[in-house]
DNA sequence: AGGGTGATTGACGTGAACGTCAACGTACGA
DNA sequence: TCGTACGTTGACGTTCACGTCAATCACCCT
């Protein structure tokens, strides 16, 4: 498709689609890991062309943060974020209602499995939080012995 | 070395060097990670049998432990460890004094280096904090959506 | 009509951080 | 004395998360 096309991106009804390329400097990452995190099954995008060239949505781009999110401030594997991405992918389904075909039980099993993973990761992030504030606190310690190291090598500087 | 002299590592003089296995297990990694930090420059033990078996100190321990919180607390990856430890280092030596060998202009160079490395590290931990901070509001905002949910599944149960 | 730009699908390569295996040595308890 | 447990040094294997390259295709501009 090439370029020329992104302002024109928005035709009559679909909402401002972005090729590969734009979306990937926009986020920091190569086309590759765009196309690496389709292949792990983690984001796809929401349009193609005629050709085949992606066209990810806003949405996809909001995907995509919450993925690098996940990977940079929480460190965790990409499969542990697809399994995360992937049950709150169903709680949403359950929100746009039209699920008629699933069960009352099987809807609230997803609503609790949701819950159940929330908690977990509260727990997680809440965790993590104490490690860091625990080892800012060990940083200031090591910068205030720092500073009297500093004063001192200045009175020496003074005496000689 | 084996085992059995575990409890009579704490000979006369030295006190109490553990071997590899031991200080592994406790920290929750296996010896090869051990040896391989070695081989890094990360942690050397400080001490040895005339066989070649490792013994680490209490120092040891602490060290791997900073080691631990800086991979996973922090995601650094090793070689931005070893650089890390390798300042506070030198800045231990200045402390002990007797480095008359060292000039004043080096020294107080690398008193400035250590708190330049602080400084900035103390920047990525608040922001880190930051982020985190972010991410936990986001998964209590979930959380309450989730209820609500919940409570909707609650009501049609109640209605059928 | 031709060139530049950015996209596609394979496929193979890479660096970090270990895992694993072979061959060997040694102390301890039964 | 012998088996078991734990240690040693190579050396090669493995997983993850991409990087890189080749061959091809489709717009856009001049």
């Amino acid at each position: 498709m090439g370029a020329g096309m992104t302002a024109r991106a928005r035709q009559a009804d679909d909402a401002a689609l972005h090729a590969i390329g734009e979306i990937a400097s926009r986020a920091g990452v190569t086309t590759r890991t765009l196309r690496y995190y389709q292949e792990m099954g983690l984001l796809h995008p929401s349009g193609v062309t005629r050709r085949g060239n992606r066209l990810y949505s806003d949405a996809d781009v909001e995907r995509l943060r919450r993925i690098l999110e996940l990977r940079d401030v929480m460190g965790f594997d990409l499969e542990r974020i697809r399994l995360i991405l992937q049950t709150e992918d169903r709680l949403a389904e359950l929100r746009a209602e039209a699920q008629r075909g699933i069960s009352a039980a099987r809807r609230r099993e997803m609503a609790r499995e949701a819950m159940d993973l929330n908690a977990r990761m509260q727990y997680e992030v809440e965790e993590k939080l104490g490690l860091l504030h625990g080892f800012l606190a060990e940083l200031r310690a090591d910068a205030s012995r720092y500073r009297d190291i500093a004063a001192h090598l200045d009175i020496e500087a003074v005496e000689s």
